[in-house]
DNA sequence: AGAAATAGTGTCCGCCGGACACAGTTATTA
DNA sequence: TAATAACTGTGTCCGGCGGACACTATTTCT
């Protein structure tokens, strides 16, 4: 349950061991970075490891402990903040987990669901709680206000997920569906239309995190303004 | 590639057909409410409907199909709206659709990475645009705009699912670490105990939603300011 | 009365996570 | 120094998974 905060007490006895959890928990990471989280199989890890498949579970108990770990070195520690205006720490800090997922865009699939949490993803959180209290928000706004930012992107990590074949692309899927029952989706085509007809180039991230922190600052100037 | 969008062309020849993909379809559905996407297995459906699990395979070519099917019934048709509001339009479109993920958790699971796409999931799409046009943002900015939401919405979903067991619980975890290392994360523990001593129930969506729309609703008063 | 196409069954395969017994290695203890 | 306890890595085995394929039984068209 706390395999992801303390390392394991070393034994006395026996022989030295030959790998690390480290060592497992990386070349689990570079088989998913290149081939994605079904790739990675105690098979597979053991393989490249040069080792058995057994052997692996003298190091891990399962393979859901495997991915935590994984999830964990993955996302790494957060990187410090360079500014001290909340929009601007803000801002940064959500790119920087963007780039995070980015990178290893099969952690989305890992931490799907109730796990363990580690201290390197209470560490990003602890960074972004940092950045909001001189704002007059109370506790339970600042925690829903971080809880918004990583939503939205997680999401667009999730919908940037680069797809092995060009046919998974989601937009392009939209449009070839619309091609065939546009007459289904009036509002839909118009829209893609004219989105194709304006700049049409990606900004969903830049557009939604804007979007987020204006409304933040509404509220934040309104808490500001009435208790001043 | 298509088998969303229009039924199977029906034999002539050879025997009725016993089942049909509503029927396995509905049945997953059911074991997935019931147990999780994990249960439905091929085995477990056809036990449950009284066939072999190889009679499946004349209705689906594969579980990606199946899979694919049972989220677009269980997502379902978009409701009507029932105002023309556009803010409280898009207000009442998140809220059935979060409603609509909550009655099927694992659909969050089946959708990640890339997949078809359904006429129900373009119906949402479509009611959602539907709404906006009449608030002067770009054909880019009304399809980014529904991003955010959706994300949102998903990644409040997402944090709702509810846990088989009592210790899956996110908050609770997080409480938990923070009392055996609460001195790694100074900010955090203080921004949860005030969140403790505030109010403290779970507003995470309404909170996210208000502020997304905020924005939004800033960045069309001054696209009319300016446009007319 | 074929012949052709289909529905459902039974058997088999490879791969998965993992339990378990075993042999070899190392530090402690008698 | 010899015995022993603890540990590492291996080999074997299991149940369950998705799915390929051959086979029989059924239905309809020629």
């Amino acid at each position: 349950m706390d395999f992801l905060w303390e390392g394991r007490a070393q034994p006395t006895r026996g022989p030295k061991p030959t790998l690390s959890i480290e060592r497992i928990a990386d070349t689990g990471i570079a088989v998913a970075d290149a081939e994605g989280l079904a790739a990675v199989t105690m098979q597979r890890l053991a393989a490249d490891l040069g080792f058995t498949k057994m052997s692996l579970y003298r190091y891990v108990t399962g393979k859901a402990e495997l991915v935590a770990l994984m999830v964990e070195r993955a996302i790494g520690e957060p990187p410090a903040s360079g500014t001290t205006d909340w929009r601007a720490a803000l801002k940064q800090w959500a790119h920087q987990l963007l780039a995070a997922y980015l990178r290893h865009p099969w952690a989305l699939e890992a931490i799907l669901g109730p796990r363990p949490i580690g201290p390197n993803e209470l560490g990003w959180m602890e960074r972004a709680v940092g950045i909001l209290p001189p704002t007059g928000l109370t506790g339970s706004e600042r925690l829903d206000a971080i809880a918004v930012l990583a939503g939205h992107i997680r999401s667009i990590a999730q919908q940037s997920m680069a797809s092995p074949r060009p046919e998974g692309d989601f937009t392009a899927m939209v449009g070839e569906q619309l091609r065939r029952h546009g007459d289904r989706f009036p509002a839909l085509v118009a829209t893609m239309a004219a989105a194709a007809a304006d700049g049409g180039h990606d900004q969903a991230f830049e557009f939604g995190l804007d979007r987020i922190l204006d409304g933040l600052d509404i509220l934040i100037a309104g808490r500001l303004r009435s208790g001043s």
